[in-house]
DNA sequence: ACGTCCGGGACGGCCCGTTAGT
DNA sequence: ACTAACGGGCCGTCCCGGACGT
C-alpha cells in the first residue's frame, strides 16, 4: 500500500528540500515542521538526534539521489562524451526548472554547516565519495586508465559543482552548458583514441 | 604605526572573515563585534542597512581581494599552463593554512543567502563576473580564439569553485592539485597553435 | 485549593497591569515576563501574536473587568444619583489604594498605541462601545428618555476617563469626586422631573 | 529676518506634535530628528537633558497653546453656554481635520510617562493647572459662585479630555459635541441666576 | 509507538537614548 | 555644533526538553 508516506518521510523530504534551497542555518525547524505538516512533538520521536539528525539523514538521501542519476545517465552509454553532456544537461534543465533555486543538495548545507556537526560533515564527505567511485568506474570502463580515473572524476564532479554555484548566483544555466562541453571533451581525450 | 584600521573597517574584515567559514546565517552579528572588538552600536553606525548591509559589503572586498590574487598570479605569466597551476597551487596553500575552512569568500554565502536578499546576491554576481573578466582577458592574451574565451574562463572557474567544496568537505586539498593539473592542460590546449 | 492560575493567565495577568500602569510601548515583554515569572518561550507558545496580540487580550479583559464593576455598583440602585456618585467614588478609593498609578486600563494603552495596532484600538473600542451600552440601559431604566440616554452615558464615560487623567497627574482623587457630584446631579435633571 | 526659526525651535516643535499622536515612549528621536530635519548631534547641545526635556519643554509648550485657544475662546463671550460650545465645538473641527489623531497634547504623554519621570509630569500637572484657573476665572466672571467654579472647571476640562480620549479610539467626534451641549447646560445651570 | 501540551532559556538582528572628541 | 562611537534593551524566534494522553 504506497499510502502515506508517513510522517517521518513526510518531514526528511521536507527538510532536504528547504535545506537545499536555503541552506542549514536558514531553515528553521518550525518551517519543515509547518511545510511537512508534521505535528511539533513528532519531530523529536522520530529523530532524537534533532536538527543535527535530520540534516544529516537529509544529506544521506540528497546524495543516494544524485548517485542515482548519475548511474541513471552513464549506465547505458558507450559514448563518454554523450553520456556526460546529456547528464549535465538534465542537470540543467532541472535546476532551470526549480527556478535556479534548487542546487546540489549536498554544497549547500556542506558550505555553511562547516566545523558545527561533525555528522553532517560526514554524511556531505559520502555523499562526494560514492559519486566519485561511480564515476571513477564508468570511467575505467570507457578506457581511462585507471590510475587517472580517479583526478578524472574529482574533476569533472568539482567542474559541475562550480558550475552550480554560479549557474545559481547568476540565475544563468551557461555555466553548467559550458561544463558540459568542456569536460566531455576532457574526458574524451583522455579515454583515449586509440 | 601599523594603526588602528578603524573601527569600521575592523567590522567589515571580521564579519567577511566569519562569512567565509561559517556562512551567512550562521554568522551572528555578536560574534562579529565580539571578534572584531567593537561595541554594538558602532555597527548600525556605520552599516545603517545592518545585516544585509554588511554582507554586501563584504562580498565585494571578498570578491576584490580574489581578483588582485587572479591578477598577481597571471600578470607576468607566459605560459597558461604555469601560471593556472601555480595560481591554483597557492590557492590550495592558502587553504590548508587555514585548516581546510576558508574557502571561497563568496560561494558560501551566495549558497545560503540564496534569494534572502538581492542586494547580497548582486554583490555575489559581480565578483564572478569580474574574475571571469579578468581570466577572459588574459586568456585572449594567451591566444585563445576570443569567441572561446569566455567560456573557457567559466569552466575553469567552476572547476575551482567545485574543487574548494570538494577540498573543504574532504579535508584534503587534492581536488584542487586535481584541478590545477587538468584545467592547465585544457587551456594550454585551446591556447597553444601547436 | 487556589492553585496556579496557569502560564497563560499569569502572564496576561501581569501584562495588563504594566500595561495599565505604564502604557504600552514603555512596557516591556522582558518586564512582564519576568514579573509573571514565566520563560520567554511560554509567551510565544501562548500568544503566537506576540506583543501585539497581548495587549489585544489585555485590553478585553481590563475592559471587561471595569464592565462588572459597573454593572455592581448599578444593579440595584434605584437612585441614579447615589448610585452614579457611589461608583465614581469607589473607583476613587480603589485609584488611590494604587498609589495613583492604576488609571483607566484602556485608555492607557489606547493613547499611546494609535496607529501602530488596528487589532488593539479595536480592542479598546469594544470596550468603550460596551460600557455606553451598559450606562445607556440603565438610564433609560432610571428614566431618562432613550434618545438622551446614550449621549448622556458617553459624556459620564467621558468625565470620568478625564478625572482618572487629571487625578492621575495630580496625584489626588478630587477630580473624580467632583465628577461624582456633577454628573449625577446631571443624570438627575435628565432622569427624573418627578 | 523671522526666517528660519532656529534648530532648536524646529526640533521642540516636531518633538511635540510627534509625542501628542504617538506618545512619549513610541516616539523615537531619532525620528524627531529625522522629520525635524536636524542633525543628530544637535540635540544634546539644545537639550542637554535629553529626551526628558524634550518632553517637558513640549508639554509646556502644548499646554500653553491650549490655554491660549481657551483664553481665545472664552475671552469676549458674555454667554457661557455658547462660549463653552463653540470652544469645544472648534477643538472637535481640529481633531478632525488631524485625521482623529492629534488628541490632547498633554494628556497622551502624560498616561505612558507615568512615574518615569518627575520633570514631564510637573510640566503636565502645570498645563492642567493654567487651564483649570483660566476657566474658573471665567465662570466667576459669568457670575458662578467663587466656592463652585473651580470644581465646575475641573469637570469641564475632564469631560474634554476624556471626551478626546473617546473621540480617538472611536475615530468619530460625537463624544466631543455631546461634551458641548451638557457641559454648556451644566454650567449655565450654575452660572443663571434664575 | 506516536503525538501534544507546555515550558525553557538563549540568542537572533535592530534600534534606542547617550556621550566623547574636536 | 556635529561626526563618530557606545552599550544596552527591544521584540521575535530559535532549538530543545519533560509530562501527559493516547
Amino acid at each position: 500500500m504506497a499510502e502515506d508516506p508517513g510522517t517521518r518521510e513526510r518531514i526528511l523530504r521536507t527538510a532536504g528540500e528547504l535545506f537545499q534551497r536555503q541552506g542549514y542555518h536558514a531553515t528553521g525547524l518550525n518551517q519543515v515542521l509547518a511545510e511537512g505538516k508534521a505535528p511539533k512533538g513528532s519531530l523529536y520521536f522520530h529523530f532524537p538526534g534533532g536538527k543535527e539528525q535530520l540534516g544529516a539523514e537529509a544529506m544521506s538521501r540528497g546524495g543516494a539521489a544524485v548517485a542515482e542519476k548519475i548511474m541513471a545517465a552513464m549506465a547505458d552509454a558507450t559514448d563518454p562524451v554523450d553520456a556526460i553532456a546529456t547528464a549535465i544537461r538534465k542537470l540543467a534543465d532541472d535546476f532551470v526548472a526549480s527556478g535556479f533555486r534548487a542546487g546540489c543538495p549536498v554544497a549547500t548545507v556542506a558550505l555553511d554547516v562547516a566545523a558545527d556537526s561533525e555528522l553532517i560533515m560526514v554524511a556531505c564527505a559520502d555523499a562526494y565519495r560514492s559519486w566519485t567511485a561511480l564515476v571513477t568506474g564508468r570511467l575505467i570502463g570507457w578506457g581511462v586508465p585507471p590510475e587517472r580515473a580517479e583526478g578524472l572524476a574529482t574533476v569533472a564532479i568539482a567542474a559541475v559543482e562550480g558550475a552550480l554555484v554560479l549557474a545559481r548566483v547568476r540565475r544563468d544555466p551557461a555555466p553548467l552548458r559550458e561544463v558540459a562541453d568542456r569536460i566531455g571533451a576532457l574526458v574524451a581525450a583522455e579515454a583515449g583514441p586509440t
